[in-house]
Formats: C-alpha cells, sequence, structure tokens
DNA sequence: CTGAAAGCGCTAACAA
DNA sequence: TTGTTAGCGCTTTCAG
C-alpha cells in the first residue's frame, strides 16, 4: 500500500482546520491570503494530490466514461479509443473498455457492470447482434448521459456521431463504376447495425446513378462482422464460385475486408485480375498489402474525440440536457491498385 | 446523474440497521438465517450493488491499475493490453491506460498521474526514451506494486514479464543465415531497452556461431522506435545505399518493421530480391504484405495476463511481497516469403 | 444476533 | 477569516 498525505495531515503540520485547508487548497477568496499562501506552499513542498475517491464520493460522480464496443483488436476501434483517452484525460475523465465481441448477452452484461462502477455516462457503438435497445432507452429515458458512436441505435433519440456511411459508400461504389466494372458484389456486417444498411443504401444508390440493376445475390451479409473467419469464408467462397461472378467486391466492414483478403488468398483468386476490391477500413498498413488497398477510411481518431466531448459536456451540464445532437463526419477514400480494372 | 440504491435505502425498507444489512450482504456468519434470507431477497429484487467507489474509499484501494506504455496503436501492446483488461475485468480491477509516445518526460507525468488517480499498482513497459529509472525505483523501495513487462528495467529488482528476446532474435538471424544470407543489417530501437540490446546479443551470437564477423556499421538505432518517420527513413537509407550494402535486414521492434517497408517501398528496392526482411512483429496482417512477411511474433496477450496476475496477486498479498519473479516466454517465428534468398 | 457509532478524505452549510 | 460538523456509502469495532 502507498501512503499519500491528505488535507488532514496538512492541518494538523499547520495547526489549521481541515476546511481551512480545503478552502485554500481550492482557491475560495473567503481566506486569508497569508493561511493560502501557506497552505499552498505546504501542499506544494509534499507533493499533494487530493484523493480522487473521496472527492467522487462526495461529488457522486465516478470522474469515469464507460466503453462499449465490440472489439479493440479493431483498426477502426483502437483510433477511436485513442481519440477518447485523449480528451478524457484532458477533462480528468478515465475509461473503462468493454468488449461485446458482437455478442448483445455481453454488450448487456458489460452495461451492468459499467453501471455498477457508477461510470458518469457511456459511448457506445452497438454489437453486431443487437435487436434490443430497450435497454439504452431505459437508461435514456431515466437522463443518464449516452452517446452513441458509430454504430448507433436507430431509434432512440440521443447524441450520436457518425460516418457519412451513405455517401462513403457510394463514393467508394461509384469509382468502382468508373473504373469500368459493373458485376458489383457486396460484402457486408450484419443488418442489425444502421450503418450497414447505410452503406448497403449508398452502394444501391451509386449502383442506381449508372442504372446498373440492383442484384440481392451479390449481397452477403456476415453477422459476426468478420470475427468468425468461416462465416467470412463461407460468404467469400458463395460470391466467386457464383456462375456470373463478380469483377469486383465492395467491403463495408473493417475486419471484413482483412478477413476478405484471407480469403480470397487462400482461393488462388488475384486480386485485382481476377477480382477488385475496394474496402471500409482504418488500417495503416493497407498501402503495403498485395496489392495496395483502395480504402475508405473513417475518422476514426476525431470521432472519439467528438464523442468524448459532447458526453462530458452532458455529463457537466446543470441542467439536463434535452437537446440531442448528430455529428456526421466525412470519409475518405484512398485509391490504390486493388480497385484497379486490368 | 444515475440513482441507485444503497445499503440505507435496504436497511430502511426492511426496518433494520444498515450494519446488519452489510453483514447479511457480505455473508458474515454472527447473523438470523431468516434476516439475512431477507435482506438478499430483497437486494436481489431492486437489482442492489454496493458502490464501489465507497468501498475503495473504505478500504484505501482504488481496485484501478496502472498502465504505462508507449503507444496504443501499436500491434504488441493493444494485444498485451486485451490480456490485462481480460485478467483485470475478472479479478473486479479496471485499467487506466496512459502513452508515452517514447518520451520519458510523459512517462513521468504519466506516474504522477495514475498515482494521483491512486492506482494500486502499476504495468510498465518502459519509454524508448527512459534512461533514468530512479523514480520507479523509489516506488518500489516504498513497497508499491510494480510488474514490468516487455521493456523491462534493468537495473530494478521486481517482478518482470519479458519474452525471450535473446532467442527471438538468435533464430530470426540463424534462419536467414541458412537460408544463404552474411550480410545482414540490424535495424532496432534505442540502445536505453534492455530489450534492443538483448536482441543485439541474438544477432551478434548468431553471427558468431557461424563465424560471420559483427560489422558495427550494419547495426542501426532509432532511438524513438520507428515513431518518427524520418528517422526511419534516414536508418534505412544509410543501410541501403551503403558500398557494401547488406542483403537482408533483422528488424528488432514492431513499428519499426512496418516503417521499414514503408521506406523501402519507396526507395523502390523489392523484398526479398534485393533485400530480404525478417523481423519482430505481432501484426496479424503480415501475411496479405507484399511480400508475406516473416516474423517473430511475441506472446502478447499471455504476457499481458501473465504481467497482470502477478500484479494483482502482489496487491492483494497480505504480507510485504520480497520474493520477485521473472517470467520468460517464448517467441514463434513464422516463416514466408520476406526471407527467402534469391 | 443486532444496533450505534466511528472513520475512510473531502466539501460545504452553519457558527463563531 | 476560520472552525465545527454533517454527510457521501460502506465496513467494522464495540455494546447490548
Amino acid at each position: 500500500m502507498f501512503e499519500s498525505y491528505t488535507i488532514k495531515d496538512i492541518a494538523k503540520a499547520l495547526g489549521l482546520s481541515t476546511s481551512t485547508v480545503s478552502r485554500a487548497l481550492n482557491g475560495s477568496y473567503e481566506i486569508g491570503a497569508e493561511t493560502k499562501k501557506m497552505v499552498l506552499e505546504y501542499a506544494e513542498r509534499i507533493n499533494y494530490r487530493p484523493n480522487p475517491i473521496a472527492l467522487s464520493l462526495k461529488e457522486q460522480k465516478s470522474h469515469s466514461i464507460g466503453v462499449v464496443v465490440c472489439e479493440v483488436a479493431n483498426n477502426y476501434f483502437s483510433q477511436a479509443i485513442n481519440g477518447i483517452e485523449s480528451i478524457a484525460y484532458n477533462r480528468g475523465y478515465h475509461v473503462i473498455i468493454s468488449q461485446t465481441h458482437e455478442s448483445p448477452a455481453r454488450e448487456e452484461a458489460n452495461i451492468q457492470y459499467l453501471l455498477s462502477r457508477h461510470v458518469d455516462g457511456l459511448l457506445v457503438s452497438l454489437s453486431a447482434g443487437t435487436t434490443d435497445t430497450s435497454q439504452f432507452k431505459y437508461l435514456h429515458d431515466k437522463g443518464f448521459p449516452i452517446v452513441f458512436f458509430d454504430r448507433v441505435a436507430a431509434d432512440i433519440e440521443t447524441h450520436k456521431v457518425t460516418a457519412n456511411n451513405f455517401k462513403g459508400s457510394f463514393d467508394g461504389v461509384e469509382l468502382l463504376i468508373n473504373k469500368g466494372f459493373t458485376k458489383i458484389a457486396h460484402l457486408t456486417n450484419s443488418n442489425n447495425l444502421l450503418i450497414s444498411r447505410e452503406r448497403l443504401d449508398g452502394y444501391k444508390a451509386a449502383l442506381d446513378k449508372y442504372s446498373i440493376p440492383f442484384k440481392p445475390e451479390y449481397v452477403k451479409h456476415c453477422d459476426h462482422g468478420g470475427m468468425i473467419q468461416e462465416e467470412v469464408e463461407l460468404a467469400v467462397n458463395e460470391l466467386i464460385t457464383m456462375p456470373n461472378r463478380p469483377e469486383a467486391i465492395f467491403i463495408a466492414s473493417d475486419r471484413l475486408t482483412t478477413s476478405c483478403i484471407f480469403v480470397l488468398k487462400k482461393s488462388g483468386l488475384k486480386v485485382p485480375n481476377d477480382i477488385a476490391l475496394i474496402g471500409f477500413t482504418n488500417s495503416d498498413v493497407a498501402e503495403l498489402f498485395d496489392p495496395p488497398l483502395t480504402v475508405i477510411r473513417q475518422p476514426a481518431f476525431q470521432m472519439g474525440q467528438m464523442a468524448t466531448e459532447i458526453l462530458i459536456q452532458t455529463i457537466e451540464s446543470k441542467r439536463p440536457v434535452t437537446e440531442f445532437v448528430t455529428e456526421q463526419m466525412q470519409t475518405e477514400i484512398i485509391l490504390r491498385t486493388s480497385s484497379n480494372k486490368i
């Protein structure tokens, strides 16, 4: 156990009461200038640090925020968490991270855990399996601060930070079309997720703009978002063994993108010669891939920061918050060779 | 603010005293069976959760552990953190992560922050810039629980969890030698780090075994561990523009490995035709690189778990711990094409 | 077997 | 301007 000084130690050493010390430390004005100086100097000298736990107990605030994501070892989320930490740290909050591994049951358990930890607010990106958001609705109705980011709940009116999924998707598919592809498949995450539906809409809209008929059999959902390799393998293999095989695949999720490349590699198909590729991913090494991967990138770090800003503002708001913002940030498309038409 | 039930609510509702309720909840035996049952049932019904903050204040324990790493967005560390979280979570601890970005000043500030947060112990992987470990020595001497992992302090006798860096390195270099290379350069992290020195020793030992003379000019240190791209660029360019250019590079750090490939790609040299490569990295996508990368992989997740186990054991030990363990785990070498002799 | 009361570190209302 | 005191939620002596 590591001892540290308390306000009481200071009071005793200086022959003051604890409240006087407290006031001096907190810069209250109803205090003698020299008393204050004396206290501050002494506190400085012994390197006094207030006990955040005592403060929390007093204020009924834990100064911690809970983060719920599917997986930390995911380019997008690790970057988002970086953004979250950067803001939280500066504002005196610490973050407790929990992972759902795309399971609604774990999601619920994690929320319970975080609440039992008395977090002051929640930063949530839904699991791919979540269909029932009543848990969040309940909390939100009770006035508990929640900000959704990336994978938001469609049916709850609260703060949301998302990327412009429709446009990101539209741009990606349009790029493939402009390269000369018309047989474009779409590999995506669970339809439970709003982002999947938005990206599917973007895909359809781009096809539509160029009068390319939409083929439902070209769309494959992986309900576990690339976590289960077999699922991806099945989906991709269905795609590449079709009689009318697609010439390009547009992939709508970070994890799926790398998983898909693994499957293609295993199948022996060459990218982009046999099949072209473009995918959502925040990988920093997509350029080093064989071939370098054309990607749609989300501003993960900034999204994390933004969501955290909004959450802390909500937590610290004096009056109950009734106006909810939705921030939409732009994606970026990085052209490399995987999307080339040979 | 999100209200939740307290022991007082239960006491009032049941017409008991708070101490009785407390005893019932904690399974104390000096309590009436039916009183106990009544309390437990009621607590269950209202979904009572003890307030961890109050507990912390009482026990003088925060139930949190501080983690100090250079960077979260690093394959090795993100996996290690995963391991850390997995254990901590189950044992009722939460983790506060802080990043040094390889700067000793930030490292010191982070430690101060974590201490002010009253963490119960520290999991530390030193920054590349750290030369002065007196801060840790001081804490350790005071009996504060610290476990170093991966980048350990050579001069402090405390718990340590490392990979077998010497052997990992030796095996990697030996592999290159067996492929037929003799002109093998070594790109590595700051010499401040014990892991760098151990890996350098492994490199030398392998050369020595095959009677290949050691050339100091073949060893390049990047003191910021690949964080500063220019530094890596400089080092790699020096290597590839030497009169007697090396035919292979052995890279001793995760971040440096990818950075180095970026530089080589930019330079136009082909791997492995012009220069072969083998590197320490925990990337999950090294197989997708062009060419697929031969890697030395550390058991990051397990190292994180192990370090956390040891730390929590130390924290919860009744008597002061005076025996310190050093756990050494084995690396794994994964052979792919980047190390081929053409 | 149960209750009253003190105390963990801190702040703030109230007194002086 | 400073001190006294109560209280945040909980555990734990000490009495009863």
